[in-house]
DNA sequence: TAGTTTTAAGTTTTT
DNA sequence: CTTAAAACTA
């Protein structure tokens, strides 16, 4: 059977044969070295493969499931691959079919779409109704404030977290593990409120995908059954990056014959601050016994230069589970450390080195920088700076488009077309634009409608009976609002269509959805069918075109409920940006058919991908402007860090196990450069729109200053102190000293000194603490205030001032 | 109640 | 500095 395989040409002197065997391999399997051999044909245990950065991963599990499928004579329906990003399951999916088309028929998904996928065939056996939809973070906080009114909003989003982080880490509000994560009992008693709400609405939060689907295949052993029969293999990617619910899910779903093979890298896990549990990696032998290892150490990325500075510093952190990764190539340049005055010249420098480079390579030489930062805000003075030089560049991971107002509000209406128990989404759009639906008039609403009101717990229902008990203004433009929804809803197509575009797999016997999907959510009777065109529903110009499918749904709501109307008219400038944006989304919709599959299927796309497709960004040759979190799994031929200074990389609240994360991240970013490896730090910052004097990063110390080119002002003391002999895990040393350094040339502050804050005024010291961050110094000011300040952090704002001021 | 002004607060990282 | 939330006024 003849097959084209692509690759890379430079490849082929991989294409060897099998030592002592008569018969050649196949070329997918002669292109592989040893080691990535040996984890793709290794069967019959548990296996974990610590694959360095740049050892060819992708390439051993897509070989992998390519080769069980073709030699094993495995059904790819029975192989499930998971991922933790939507662009790694799509890469994963294209290279595998590229090896064997059949490739495709594995189900290769996200945890959280996996989930998804779970609990539409199967939430019904945890009383979860086949329409949920799916509460992004926003609407979580948007919820959890209906239950605590009094707190303010960043109150809430803490609380927020907290639930979210006992999800991560299964734990139900009577778990008395809950402790762990808050030990107020407030806390459990709201994330128990917190629960019963979103039970009786009938969504789920993000959470809520992994946890859900545990507790059922825990709770049901023939489901568990017939799940471990329809999955024979299950692969996890960057298994490093999975938490303790994502664990259970693993283990509920492999039973004594399910073949299990995880891939990740313990130096790589960077996501730690949400929930992900490095022990998974690091006790997977013991959790999964008998389970065998094997290392991928070559990196043919990167060449020995560069992966000599990012093992440098990750060698500083300790419990590892350790790994040398060796560089294929040969030669390459010195990473080169610049030291400059300011983030301008930083900006600066980094568009003139690519300018003097690309601009003389020519074509596709843009496309071969990367700029990485640690936090999104640091992008904007890239930006400005590439787009006066005209340098191209494209921003990674910062496209908020569904976060906008407007685009937000379109999908509340659609969510409430779906689900109208769905209170969040009913508050966001009953009184945009204002109806004279005030909060008064919603709260009854939602008070009035509890699940066993005969009104199943439907909003819509209930607003509607109530109409006659309403003053006369909020009757009216409940009316308008039910209006709209009924006009959406009569946009959809009646009879059920169960083919989804999201590439189900077809004839799925797997716990179908029982009672079909035909149910019909909303009553369509009444308002819905009352004609339209009395003036209420004002159409918003020729803006807004309908095409094809959902998309004719997605125009009408947006424009019958007056949204579309209410963005233009507030504001000239933005609302034309504000309808072009909620036609990108109608466009978006037209690819989904007209009905109410279709549009549950969009919902959940949507909220489970929120990257906008980037069709032609690959073939564009332009610079990438990214956060170093968003760089896992890519590559470029030349990388800037920038901003490696204290404070800001790592960020200065960071240590111990948080600083040991900030450490993988350095390594994480500089592993990402194939042939060029430049790193900035600068020596003055604005932070808050303030200037503040900076420090290098300790990791710069840690790489090793005998591995770097340094060019520009060096800071006093960064060359006199090399490296600590013998490298041991001692971190935060450096750190300690200098802020030491810092404190006693400002001259340590003493009780009955007096200061200027820039914020509160003249003020005067009246207590000095030690505390754990250093020096905790109360002051009062003549305001009257007493407050308490990190001297540390605070120094730029505030300063002593002699007796005569 | 709606829209405005004032104040404060915060800048990780994401499914 | 930018943005979001609280407070205020018409």
């Amino acid at each position: 059977m003849a097959f084209v395989y692509n690759m890379e040409s430079n490849r082929s002197k991989y294409q060897v044969r099998a030592a002592g065997s008569a018969s050649p391999l196949p070329d997918y399997l002669a292109v592989l070295n040893p080691e990535q051999r040996e984890a793709v044909l290794h069967t019959g245990k548990p296996l974990l493969i610590l694959a360095g950065a740049g050892s060819g991963k992708t390439r051993v599990i897509t070989t992998k499931i390519a080769w069980l499928i073709r030699e094993r004579g495995m059904d790819p329906r029975s192989i499930l691959a998971v991922t933790f990003t939507n662009k790694a399951a799509r890469e994963m999916a294209d290279r595998a079919r590229l090896i064997d088309p059949r490739a495709g028929d594995a189900m290769l998904r996200t945890f959280h779409s996996f989930g998804a996928w779970f609990l539409r065939r199967n939430g019904s056996l945890a009383g979860l109704a086949p329409n949920f939809v799916i509460y992004d973070d926003d609407d979580t906080v948007s919820l959890l404030s209906t239950l605590m009114e009094d707190l303010s909003r960043a109150e809430v989003k803490l609380a927020a977290q907290y639930i979210s982080r006992a999800k991560d880490y299964f734990l139900s509000p009577e778990d008395p593990e809950l402790d762990r994560i808050n030990y107020h009992r407030e806390f459990r008693d709201l994330y128990a409120r917190y629960e019963e709400r979103l039970r009786q609405i009938g969504n789920v939060d993000f959470g809520d995908l992994i946890k859900k689907p545990v507790e059922i295949l825990r709770t049901m052993p023939e489901v568990a059954r017939r799940f471990r029969e329809r999955f024979r293999v299950i692969l996890v990617d960057e298994y490093q990056d999975s938490n303790v619910a994502q664990f259970a899910l693993l283990k509920e779903l492999s039973g004594p014959e399910t073949y299990v093979c995880v891939v990740g890298d313990d130096d790589q896990s960077i996501y730690r601050f949400r929930g992900a549990e490095v022990r998974n990696i690091l006790e997977f032998p013991d959790r999964f016994p008998g389970a065998d290892i094997v290392r991928l150490e070559r990196n043919y990325r990167s060449t020995s230069p560069i992966l000599a500075v990012a093992s440098s510093v990750v060698d500083y952190n300790r419990g590892r589970l350790g790994k040398t990764l060796r560089a294929e190539r040969g030669g390459g340049k010195t990473p080169t450390l610049v030291f400059l005055p300011d983030q301008d010249a930083e900006t600066d420098f980094c568009a003139a080195l690519i300018e003097k480079s690309a601009g003389a390579s020519g074509k596709g030489a843009y496309a071969g920088w990367a700029i990485l930062y640690r936090t999104n805000a640091q992008s904007l003075g890239f930006e400005t700076e590439l787009l006066r030089r005209r340098i191209p560049y494209r921003v990674v991971g910062s496209l908020k488009f569904y976060e906008r107002e407007e685009v937000k509000d379109a999908l509340a209406l659609l969510s409430f077309l779906v689900n109208p128990r769905d209170e969040v989404a009913f508050r966001r759009v009953v009184n945009k634009p204002a109806r004279g639906v005030g909060a008064a008039t919603v709260d009854r609403i939602v008070g009035f409608t509890s699940p066993d009101s005969g009104a199943g717990g439907d909003l819509a229902v209930t607003a509607r009976r109530m109409l006659p008990d309403l003053p006369a203004k909020a009757r009216a433009g409940l009316i308008a609002f039910l209006e709209a929804i009924g006009s959406g809803l009569a946009a959809l197509v009646p009879e059920p269509v169960s083919d989804s575009p999201a590439g189900d797999l077809p004839g799925e016997e797997l716990g179908d959805v029982p009672g079909g999907k035909g149910e019909p959510v909303l009553e369509q009777a009444g308002a819905g069918r009352k004609p339209r065109g009395k003036g209420d529903a004002p159409k918003v110009r020729e803006e807004l075109r309908a095409g094809e499918g959902l998309s004719v749904c997605v125009v009408r709501l947006v424009e019958d409920s007056g949204i579309a109307g209410y963005h233009l008219s507030h504001d000239e400038i933005a609302g034309n940006q504000r309808i072009a944006n909620l036609q990108e989304l109608a466009n978006a919709a037209s690819l989904y058919p007209a009905t109410r599959a279709g549009l549950l299927d969009f919902l959940e796309h949507i909220e489970l991908d929120r990257s906008i497709a980037e069709d032609a960004g690959d073939a564009e040759d332009t610079v990438t402007l990214i956060t170093l979190h968003n760089t896992k799994g890519l590559e470029f031929r030349r990388v800037i860090m920038t901003g490696i200074e204290q404070g800001v990389f790592p960020r200065d609240d960071k240590k111990d196990d948080d600083l040991e994360e900030e450490r993988r991240l350095f390594y994480v970013g500089a592993t990402r450069a194939m042939d060029e490896l430049y790193l900035c730090s600068c020596a003055r910052r604005r932070i808050f729109g303030r200037t503040m004097a900076m420090e290098p990063s300790i990791f710069l110390r840690e790489a090793g200053k005998s591995s770097l080119r340094i060019i520009g002002d060096v800071p006093y003391g960064f060359t006199r102190q090399d490296r600590h002999s013998g490298g041991s895990g001692k971190s935060g040393a450096g750190t300690a000293d200098s802020r030491q350094r810092r404190r006693s040339s400002d001259g340590r502050w003493q009780t009955g000194d007096r200061l200027f804050h820039d914020d509160h005024g003249y003020g005067w010291v009246t207590e000095i603490q030690e505390g754990e961050e250093g020096p905790l110094v109360q002051v009062c000011f003549e305001t009257g205030r007493e407050l308490r300040f990190l001297s540390r952090h605070q120094s730029s704002r505030f300063m002593k001032v002699g007796d005569d001021v």
